[in-house]
DNA sequence: GTCTATATGGGGATAGAC
DNA sequence: GTCTATCCCCATATAGAC
């Protein structure tokens, strides 16, 4: 039996990834960890808190792998820039692939983009901005051509497309009428970096945008 | 002076697209559009009712102005497949140039795509299905050879990139230090067309993912 | 550390005067 | 149609017994 104080997070993250922040309240997470109402603010001070908790307990070891994975990235370059698509896994794969974490964490990660909660808004920016830096410079050097407002663009769109994949129950049903498999994680990455990694290949364009249009060809 | 209905829908609409669905109560929306608290429940029956009717009140016109479009591309291509960006442009344009209606409508459509109440998605699925099913057929005809189910996750990436790109403030502030304008919709919208373009035409690939990776080139 | 009981406030919905 | 007053429930947070 986990101690308390894991139970709770365990409920709390489990809600947190179906309804969202305003919408639990302290009863449902301690009626569904078991434990009693009283002990939440107990081990944690206040709700506020113990939502911050639930996101800092997974993006803290998330954004370690995530840099360690950039670390082993520019280790095996020697110098040389990162091909795009090694930089792609090395951000999206900790999160596509949890370690362990459980299984509501995907969920979690997905709403945390979407929170409007300006509580968990600022916990996620404090761990982004930890990693931010690294990854654009990186991203940069694999893309020199791209500008940079262009390539922040981009990098926003991905972002987007790997939260909406990983909130998605309800879109992917509607729209594929159930052939896609929302739990095949690593499919959905290869997936998603072949798309990305295209989409950051294409031409930056003009202002004249999509009436010059890149004609793309695949060798 | 407007009546009393549209000014609580305008109300709750601002609401919404800042703070979610149960995070807004009727007080702080009457309080807003400067009427009674009980005119919500007589105009609408219930909060419900009252998020069902804002969100509907926007998505209607905003999927006519899409089938437009898709019928307007058709016609153009004569019984061809209408090109992919025009395609992209007639499901993205009319998110992105609301055409009249107030500031609040760009982020209330970024909310809808992620918001966690069933009522919402209710309402929201329900919209979509009526126009589901034209795209994606028009889609695979501009792309026969991409699987369909390859097609249906791309489809998601650009709705994803599109969502978080309405509801960005957040994370755009953090990635570029300020450099992208979130108001230059047309912008936006032609960047996002030349990305997801490039990335729906990426090769299908393989089982083994990443490491076919397409290489692209532009012509 | 854990539980019960409770203080305090805010929520949606409604009844009924005007 | 509009406003006030109110019912009743649920929320967070805390005090204090064990």
């Amino acid at each position: 039996m986990e101690d308390t104080k894991t139970r709770i997070l365990d409920a709390a993250e489990r809600l947190l990834s179906e309804r969202g922040f305003t919408a639990i309240s302290l009863r449902a997470v301690t009626a569904g960890a078991g434990v009693n109402l009283g002990a939440v603010n107990y081990h944690f001070q206040s709700k506020k808190a113990l939502i911050q908790a639930v996101f800092a307990r997974r993006l803290e070891p998330l954004n370690r792998r995530r840099l360690a994975a950039l670390d082993a990235c520019e280790a095996r370059a020697a110098g040389k820039p990162v091909p795009l698509e090694e930089l792609l896994h090395a951000f999206l794969g900790p999160v596509m692939k949890p370690d362990g974490a459980g299984a509501g964490f995907v969920q979690l990660m997905g709403r945390m983009y979407t929170e409007p909660s300006l509580d968990v808004r600022r916990v996620f920016s404090a761990e982004m901005g930890k990693i931010a830096q690294r990854f654009i410079s990186a991203f940069r050097r694999a893309l020199p051509e791209l500008p940079p407002e262009e390539l922040f663009w981009r990098l926003l769109f991905t972002i987007g497309a790997m939260a909406q994949t990983l909130g998605a129950g309800l879109l992917l049903h509607f729209i594929s009428g159930g052939i896609c498999d929302p739990s095949d994680l690593e499919g959905i990455e290869k997936r998603l970096i072949r798309f990305a990694g295209a989409g950051f290949r294409a031409s930056a364009g003009d202002a004249r945008g999509k009436k010059r249009a890149a004609r793309v060809r695949v060798s």
